[in-house]
DNA sequence: TAATTCGCTAGACCGA
DNA sequence: TCGGTCTAGCGAA
């Protein structure tokens, strides 16, 4: 038999766990495994008396006797030292967490709180969505033949989304009815029960009957992946909450259950039996946190425009119920229901081969990893690689461990400081994946700290003064340099490809999966809750990182480059009276004195940058870090840092600081940029400006109750929770500045509660300071600025 | 509960 | 009302 795994959990038959598999063939189907026995290790220094010791526990729970069902004695790297420890077998995975509790009082304990179906995965090498070849007797697999490659894997999938009725702005569960459901698959429909004059409608009675034939549609289509925007927490919940109420099933599983709730940290995911749900939302939160998404608000919306590059439809959320009740209202409001399942659609095709890619990479099934976090996924990768490596997994840290990890941070990269300007010719190197590369090159792993094996000469020892093992690799070098090096193949194959075809877009996609992992290893080192949490390696890696980009930066200025610039990992320097090539042979020389596995890159030529003074309260001008513009040989513009990347600046005052920008970059005309901002302060003085193009965005991290200080956000928040509009914790709250009040946060609106606004605010506030350090550059001063400005409106400037 | 540190900047708040 | 300090958010790497 073959199969494409799908998801592995457990059930309980006669007191026995037995493992169940999900594959995909044509269709889903179940194979079982009874012969998998839950287990944990017991570390004690005198094995003997350990043994007859659990032999002597029963413990009574609920009215059972639970007993250890067996011992083995086996021999394992614990914490970096080979030694033989007890494998401790139980009957149950329930019994585990009850008998740990009194081995504790024997020994140390370990791998005591993997899941059940996770160590199954680990034990037989299994790859989610691969394709397993299997021996099986009925029901049951008898034994694992091969793993396959499935680079192409379908699955039959519909998108969904729902539209509620809402007077009060918010709905509420008891009183306010579905109206609207919408579905997209090769076909496309929304169903509601008014009539409206569109083909993709289909009416039908009421509430009640478009819930039943969703339930319907989806067992029809046998659909294998359900894929909802933010459907964990709203469609789904509502969906179950309406078919309570209306007294009827909502069969969306297999077996005609609806979906089961679970919280894991900040995600929430709704699990449908014999389908896959995936919640589009968790991704896109996943993708803002570790940067590869520009931040911006994670509505289904911004989510489509950012990656699909479309416009979505939209309509304003508080106006549903209304266009619902007016006649003319309903056309709108079912084309935009039904482009949400589209737009969700289309972004799931963009989305999921990349899961999919992880889900294969760190052996996770594709249910977990959608919305796993960074810290989840390496841990679930290095935890497979353990077993085979024949080590202990580390334990999580106690909650006092963590308090004392947290308050005692490491020190992190070198930064110098810009001294500000405008320049040209400018080279930019960075080192490819710095700190992994690091990582493998210096053996740095919490458990080859301090071996008992190298002399003081022949470790490798740290600038932190810290000692790593020269001769037997850890495990996470180990596991880096294999991700390293398939990277580096998989690019190397990339070239081979048009950048069009589907195998190119396969390995691109594959690609940034190994780089999203690559990256996180060092933040896991260094992460409190880490199970291979250490300081040492931590501190390592970036003492050996801030030497590397130090010591490149003397090389350079010893050839008589100017260092303009550097942050970690990258390097600006001035070419001056050399040409590109002299940069081209300074890199050379130095990637041939670094180690095998470290490299530094060419990142780009450009012909103009600049770099601004940090806002200081005295006079002296200090460059600023993390701020810069450059411009390309081939014209591609590069902006970092500076206001208009943020989200929370007015866009009046981004897209006049970005003009500014590009025209000094381009043109490097001062004139001309001044003339920009002149025009832009003359249409703030006379109201010309959208009100749209005055939004301030900032995310509530806290409840409004737990701020010390009511900021503009907070305080526009307040308000608008007193008009009947909630914004709760992680909600970005959009909001202008009005002329009324006296303090910024008095006059701060929510903007679609925003009547007017104040110019001066705006001028002073936004424009003038996004753009002035910028133009201070020139010589230019804020009364150029606004002297100019007034001059213009009397006699035309 | 769910990767890290470095760095800039705003606006509130507070005391003189 | 001024200037220093602190809270808070967001971006770079």
């Amino acid at each position: 038999m073959k199969g494409a795994l799908i998801d592995v959990d457990y059930i309980t038959k006669n007191e026995k766990p037995i493992i169940r598999l999900v594959f995909k063939g044509k269709r889903f189907y179940k194979i079982y495994d009874d012969s998998f026995e839950p287990y944990f290790y017991l570390d004690a220094d005198d094995l003997k008396e350990a043994r007859s010791a659990v032999e002597k526990i029963t413990i009574n729970a609920k009215g059972k006797q639970i007993k250890v069902k067996r011992m083995e004695a086996v021999k394992k790297n614990v914490l970096g030292e080979e030694r033989e420890i007890l494998k401790i077998i139980c009957n149950h995975p329930r019994d585990v967490p009850i008998l740990r509790e009194e081995l504790r009082k024997i020994g140390a304990i370990y791998e005591h709180n993997i899941p059940f179906a996770r160590a199954y995965i680990k034990n037989k090498g299994l790859v989610p969505l691969e394709i397993i070849e299997f021996e099986r007797e009925g029901r049951f697999l008898k034994k694992i033949i091969k793993i396959h490659e499935n680079p192409e894997l379908k699955l039959r999938m519909l998108a969904f989304d729902t539209e509620v009725y809402n007077p009060l702005g918010v709905p509420r569960q008891d009183k306010d009815p579905l109206i609207m459901i919408s579905y997209a698959d090769e076909e496309q429909g929304v169903l509601t029960y008014k009539k409206i004059g569109k083909k993709f409608v289909h009416t039908h009675k009421d509430e009640e009957e478009i819930i039943n034939t969703f339930c319907d549609l989806v067992k029809k289509k046998d659909v294998e992946l359900l894929i909802g925007y933010n459907s964990s927490q709203f469609d789904l919940p509502y969906l179950k909450a309406r078919a309570k109420q209306l007294g009827i099933p909502l069969p969306l599983g297999r077996d005609g259950s609806s979906f089961k709730l679970s919280t894991r940290g900040i995600v929430t995911r709704a699990k449908i039996v014999g389908r896959l749900h995936i919640d589009l939302y968790n991704i896109i939160v996943f993708l803002g946190i570790i940067g590869a998404l520009k931040s911006f608000r994670y509505t289904l919306g911004e989510a489509y425009s950012e990656i699909v590059g479309k416009e979505k439809k939209e309509v304003k959320k508080l106006e549903i119920w209304r266009l619902w009740d007016e006649e003319k209202g309903l056309e709108p409001l079912a084309e935009y229901s039904l482009h949400d399942a589209v737009a969700a659609k289309e972004l799931a095709d963009q989305l999921l081969p990349m899961e999919v890619e992880l889900s294969k990479l760190v052996k996770v099934p594709l249910f977990d990893v959608c919305g796993a976090m960074t810290g989840n996924l390496v841990e679930q990768l290095l935890m497979n690689k353990a077993h085979w490596e024949n080590v202990i997994v580390p334990n999580t840290p106690k909650e006092e461990e963590i308090n004392k990890r947290r308050a005692n941070p490491i020190v992190g990269a070198f930064v110098k400081v810009p001294e500000p300007g405008i320049y040209e010719n400018i080279a930019v190197f960075d080192f490819r994946s710095l700190y992994p590369s690091i990582i493998i090159s210096y053996n740095i792993d919490p458990f080859t700290l301090n071996c008992k094996c190298c002399s003081e000469k022949e470790a490798f020892v740290s600038p932190a003064g810290y000692k790593f093992c020269a001769k037997k690799k850890g495990l996470i070098p180990k596991v880096l340099e294999e991700l390293l090096v398939r990277r580096m193949e998989i690019k190397k194959k990339m070239k081979s490809y048009e950048q069009n075809t589907r195998e190119y877009k396969m390995l691109a996609t594959r690609q940034q999966a190994l780089k999203i992992l690559l990256n996180s290893f060092y933040g896991y080192l260094a992460y409190p809750r880490s199970r291979w949490y250490s300081r040492e390696a931590g501190e390592s890696t970036t003492a050996w990182g801030r030497q590397y980009i130090q010591e490149t930066m003397k090389e350079a200025e010893k050839e008589g480059f100017k260092v303009l610039y550097g942050d970690t990992d990258a390097l600006f320097m001035l070419l001056g009276d050399k040409v590109k090539k002299d940069a081209l042979e300074f890199m050379k020389r130095i990637n041939a004195k670094l180690p095998e596995k470290m490299e530094l890159e060419l990142e780009d030529f450009y012909t103009r940058g600049v770099f601004v003074s940090k806002k200081l309260s005295k006079e002296e001008a200090v460059g600023a870090k993390k701020k810069y513009a450059l411009l390309s040989e081939s014209g591609r513009i590069k902006i970092r840092g500076f206001e208009l990347v943020r989200r929370d600046w007015a866009k009046i005052a981004k897209d006049t600081q970005e003009k500014v920008l590009e025209t000094i970059l381009r043109e490097g005309s001062k004139d001309k940029a001044m003339k920009v901002v002149i025009d832009v302060i003359d249409n703030l003085k006379n109201n010309k400006v959208k009100l749209e193009d005055l939004v301030i965005y900032t995310r509530l991290k806290k409840s409004l109750k737990k701020y010390e200080l009511i900021s503009p956000e907070v305080a526009a928040a307040q308000k608008a929770k007193a008009a009947g509009i909630p914004l709760e914790e992680g909600s970005v709250v959009e909001y202008v500045i009005t002329k009324k009040g006296k303090s910024i946060s008095e006059k701060a609106e929510l903007a679609e509660l925003a009547k007017d606004y104040d110019p001066d605010y705006y001028i002073e506030h936004q424009v003038i300071p996004a753009v002035l350090k910028i133009l201070k550059e020139l010589g230019v001063s804020e009364d150029d600025l606004l002297f100019k400005g007034k001059q213009s409106t009397l006699n035309g400037w």
